[in-house]
DNA sequence: ACAAATTATGCAAACGTTTGTTTGAATTAT
DNA sequence: ATAATTCAAACAAACGTTTGCATAATTTGT
């Protein structure tokens, strides 16, 4: 690896000091427009790069923030990195993913490795797995902003921007039976993760609205994956009294119901009504089309980093604890829509 | 932010010195036993994080590589992405992550990071409106070492890991063929991109082995997005002469090609044959499913990222210059069997 | 015209590691 | 018993910046 210019270099070059490049390199006031137009340019001809392990070790920042998700392909964190990367850029941060597949070991490693490279915040999404939280008491113990989105922490008091996942699926279950749907099936996640707890919550606020009586054989807590789906939808339609709706907490494991559904001649939304939760793309372009909850991905992320730059900028600390709930929003498309057929 | 730990505390606290602690922490020969496990023990106790900056400052290496992809909500660069943490993690790396949307301005932020952060390599498949490379010679000229993946620069010479692209559009198109479609569209990239180019010639190459003639009016260059699939088929089943399958070199194109053809009630595979490019996961899920071409999106990650190791490993840098072509893999589904139905 | 204020630059320390060299003690070989 | 070797730890310099402070030159106020 060939030696790469610094600003010894450079300073060399125009028998000035390092400190007067570093400060015309970085726009300083107290550099004349003459020196730095000098600097400027040679930097340009020199191919100068500042060396930013030297500049965060010198300065104690890193100007990058560490984001962890469970998964990258997925539209709905893709679209919330987006709106994070949106912001930093404009703080001149720079973000690092890092995905964890819902597995705890790797949100374990993903944190060492951000504390290690010593980001100046860290945005996360727990995964399903993660229901004890050591790794990231360290990230609080170590003075490193912490910030949850969509899955959070509650026992914390780190600051959460989530969706309001109860009315989300309040909502969802209230359309269901708007279309004349009796018997909801809900399939949903772990209870320990918030989010799932609280779209349970919303299924049954809306039953119990309605005077419809919960039957817990009609709900099923699992990955949420497509064979999740494909297996709980399985299970659920194989009951002697079985369900005429889904309501699934995520979209895969809708779609994994939805065509088993469809390769048994179950006709939707005629027989059974799906709903699923995210608005992932792919639910416009199935047939037919996927009632889904869209979250408002690109705005939970924005507002996180913003969360994040907010904290870092005030100097007191301890004030600006608020959190932030985002309504979410109920995309009726065929798949739950009897009535209007 | 409250003061780390820093193995100068260790030090002291241990009466010794940071050369001792540094070497006991990474278990060097010349460190007793005891030694190693009085300074392990404190650490823990301590919380002791190394500093990544300060040691990669010194020591010159990032243990850092940068990948640059279009998107990563795609299953494709996902699956690279998993593919190179996987060897990654073996040999003590971490990567990062940067997404272009395949615009150059971002391509360009990304690599500028990247070379700041003095990441130790960059993977990258380029951007659609990448056809000016003066960024990518950048890398090169700082002699960091630089890979290609997918969507390469030819010019270059770089080490480049792709799939045989022409190979995999010839399948696809002889396997139309096969299930007895005559007038067989194309929807491809732009053919500065190499992958879209070597798509365009394996078509060409199947057609012009069964002595086909080439209709031009069927072969259209787009964005490969989900809209210029329904645009472009749109276009071309309005010609007096329409084609009676379609072959998409990207998935979501095809797609879009797909939804529209069904909105309009032509009947697939019957009536028209459509195959993509990539093996999306949707592809499976989707109905008709779509057959298309598997890429071993994994093992090209894998691959790439062992040619990087290869190559920081190997004293000889200038021989080690081989390129690596991925055999891809036709995966029939529905979309395009006419004949077993 | 002289002190005070301003402007532009230089000096030197610091950030937290890693690492080549030195030192001293303990072990082995002759 | 002495020289040669090995082992364990210490010393000190270096990586490339940033930044508080000192300094010199210039401008301003009176």
């Amino acid at each position: 690896m060939a030696k790469r210019v610094t600003i010894q270099d450079l300073a060399k070059e125009l028998n000035t000091t390092t400190s007067t490049i570093s400060r015309a390199l970085r726009n300083h006031h107290s550099i004349s427009t003459a020196m730095k137009k000098r600097v400027l340019e040679l930097a340009k001809i020199r191919n100068y790069q500042v060396n930013s392990m030297a500049a965060n070790l010198r300065s104690g920042k890193s100007m990058t923030i560490g984001v962890v998700v469970p998964h990258i392909n997925r539209d709905f964190f893709a679209n919330v990195i987006s709106g994070i990367e949106g912001v930093a850029k404009t703080e001149g941060y720079s973000v690092v993913i890092c995905q964890t597949n819902d597995k705890i070991d790797k949100e374990r490693d993903c944190i060492s490795t951000f504390l290690k490279t010593r980001v100046d915040g860290v945005l996360i999404s727990v995964g399903l797995e993660t229901d004890c939280f050591e790794h990231l008491e360290q990230v609080k113990k170590m003075n490193v902003p912490l910030i949850f989105f969509d899955r959070v922490q509650e026992s914390s008091n780190s600051m959460t921007i989530v969706n309001d996942d109860i009315e989300g699926a309040f909502q969802a279950v209230s359309h269901l039976l708007d279309e004349g749907y009796k018997r909801i099936a809900l399939f949903s996640g772990p209870d320990h993760i918030n989010i799932y707890r609280n779209r349970k919550q919303g299924y049954l606020n809306a039953l119990e609205k309605r005077g419809i009586e919960i039957d817990e054989k009609l709900i099923t807590s699992n990955n949420l994956s497509y064979e999740a789906g494909v297996e709980s939808v399985k299970r659920t339609m194989k009951l002697k009294n079985p369900p005429d709706a889904i309501f699934a907490a995520g979209d895969y494991v809708a779609l994994g119901a939805l065509n088993w559904l469809k390769k048994n001649n179950y006709r939707i939304p005629e027989d059974i009504g799906v709903v699923g939760y995210s608005n992932e793309k792919f639910t416009n372009y199935i047939s037919p089309s996927l009632t889904s909850v869209d979250q408002h991905s690109m705005e939970m992320g924005r507002y996180a980093a913003k969360t994040f730059f907010d904290l870092i900028k005030s100097d007191n600390k301890d004030i600006v604890l608020n959190s932030l709930s985002i309504n979410p929003k109920l995309i009726i498309r065929e798949s739950s829509k009897r009535k209007t057929i």
